[in-house]
RNA sequence: CGGGAUGUAGUACAGUUGGUAGUAUACUUGGUUUGGGACCAAGGGGUCGCACGUUCGAGUCGUGUCAUCCCGACCA
């Protein structure tokens, strides 16, 4: 019988609160004692790890290289780009001292007064500053360019309020920073990190999103264009899943980053900078899972398939036999497996629980089936429990994940363009985005509509997207022309 | 920083008019089990967030304080 305290709310009753409950209970992650931050756990970093891989792969095909840069940013960095200041301030972590010492009583330490810093440090937020800052030393020549480097690393940013992979004091990521001899070039390079963004979400996380570019108001603090990719969650809200950022010459001015161009004339560098992070991990999340937990896309999945045995104690040699035959074959194939023959758990418990951590498939080596020359093959996606010959077993587990990959990134799809709507009419837009999903509008261009529609309905623009055959047509909100529709939906 | 709530075992909670600190689960040990989250028995685990006050006596009442969570504002 099902211990009902175990179990996870529904999806369907409290969305926020499943989601929770899934991160801590798949063992994905927890919250940290510190304010606002977050443990992740061995399982959840496994699949950050696998992300990291696949991005870090990409990252090399388009010839970026890793660096890494200092934690901590001078104050005085921070505020050479006026805009990029303004966008952070409010939330920023300072260090102003470096020492500390044992307090009167010595039962306890406090911060030293006499060891304040002359130049008060911020923790990153983000490395633009600190990275061109470095730059500067690093071009001098057109030949010099373009720079592309990358790196993987934490920052922080002091949230008000947070939420396990969504919004978190500090976070892991990575953020990439290019600097060009051209404007062209540098758009180009934004677009370009946008478009590999897009194809790792789709063909790795099965998470299909929406590209498009930022509104002026939406826009990266110091950037010209923030280009982004939308997800839709569950419950129809919007997930900025990624973005990537055309930032003109504003840090080259900034930092004083020129070089010689081919006409022997001093320029100001062209930059780029784009990042995804953790909240990857909340995508994933809440793309796929369902009542019964986690539903992880194969090409992720720390574990992709699970065997387990059941027997009698006698009746064990024999399985395990079976079994390590099969984890042999299904290793020498890179798939990877897991066999739990763990005696002090019960199989029901290992059903519910590698359910729960979304292991793809699984495997039962029953001692009646085997007779038979049978096993029980279950996909997580649909829950659909077969028993196929275990002779070939291997190439059947092949095409399976393959299957379960495309056909969780086509569920996501058809749920998400199923809750697309073109939306014409204020009213009517104001009633139904309270029940999620995206809708397509006619927007006037103006920061006006734009802030009015958020102070209504707490929806947002998330976009203009690309790749919809646009028509001109007339504002919902004030009815003035307007020469495209924009994404508008309430986002995380 | 505005509005609301909550602090009791690792976790989730109960605790009546103030009178020996409870339940479930998790944990430990032993045994029986193992085809969808097992059962039985025994055991360990608490300055009831903190401080002060009222009282013979405070988890319970009062004041203060700290922390956390939820709804806003801000955000990858």
């Amino acid at each position: 019988m099902a211990k009902e305290l175990d179990f996870l709310t529904k999806r369907s009753e409290d969305y926020s609160k499943w989601y929770n409950e899934l991160v801590i209970k798949a063992d994905l992650a927890e919250q940290s004692d510190v304010r606002g931050c977050m443990v992740i756990k061995p399982y959840g970093y496994a699949i950050w790890e696998k992300m990291q891989r696949a991005l870090d792969d990409k990252f090399k095909e388009t010839d970026v290289q890793n660096a890494y840069f200092p934690l901590l940013i001078p104050k005085s960095f921070l505020s050479r780009e006026a805009e990029h200041v303004e966008g952070f301030a409010k939330e920023c972590a300072v260090v102003t001292h470096y020492r500390l010492k044992t307090n009167d009583s010595h039962d306890g330490v406090v911060v030293d007064p006499a060891a304040k810093l002359e130049e008060e440090l911020i923790i990153r937020p983000t490395s633009e500053t600190i990275i061109w800052n470095t730059f500067k030393n690093w071009i001098h020549s057109y030949r010099d360019l373009p720079l592309l480097v990358n790196q993987w690393c934490n920052v922080m940013r002091w949230e008000m309020r947070t939420r396990l992979f969504l919004r978190t004091a500090e976070f892991l990521w990575q953020e990439g920073h290019t600097a060009h001899a051209t404007k062209e070039e540098a758009e180009a390079r934004a677009q370009q990190m946008l478009k590999v963004y897009a194809d790792f979400a789709e063909n790795y996380m099965a998470v299909p999103v929406v590209q498009g570019v930022k509104s002026e108001t939406e826009r990266f603090a110091g950037a010209l264009d923030t280009y982004t990719i939308e997800a839709m969650m569950q419950d129809g809200k919007a997930l900025q899943s990624g973005t990537s950022h055309f930032l003109g010459q504003n840090f080259g001015k900034a930092f004083d980053v020129q070089f010689l161009n081919k006409e022997n004339k001093m320029e100001y560098a062209w930059a780029t900078s784009w990042g995804v992070s953790t909240r990857l991990m909340g995508a994933l999340i809440m793309t796929h899972s369902d009542d019964n937990g986690l539903v992880l896309p194969p090409a992720l999945a720390p574990i992709q398939v699970v065997i387990i045995p059941i027997g009698k104690a006698d009746q064990m040699p024999m399985l395990n036999e079976k079994a390590e035959a099969i984890v042999k074959n299904l290793r020498a194939m890179g798939i990877s497996v897991k066999y739990d023959n763990a005696d002090n758990k019960r199989p029901g418990f290992k059903f519910a629980d590698y359910e729960l951590k979304g292991v793809p498939v699984r495997l039962v080596l029953g001692a009646r089936d085997l007779e038979q020359g049978l096993v029980e093959i279950m996909r997580r996606d649909n829950l659909e429990k077969t028993n196929v010959p275990v002779d070939g077993i291997e190439e059947h587990i092949k095409n399976l994940l393959d299957e379960i990959q495309a056909n969780i990134f086509k569920k996501a799809k058809d749920f998400r363009d199923a809750h697309i709507y073109e939306c014409d009419n204020y009213e009517e837009f104001k009633e139904r985005v309270k029940d999620g999903g995206f809708f397509l509008c006619h927007w006037d261009g103006t920061a006006e509509t734009e802030a009015k529609i958020k102070e209504e309905t707490q929806a947002t623009i998330r976009c203009i997207p690309f790749g919809f055959e646009q028509t001109a047509g007339v504002d919902m909100v004030s009815g003035k022309p307007s020469v495209a529709r924009v994404l508008v939906a309430r986002s995380y």
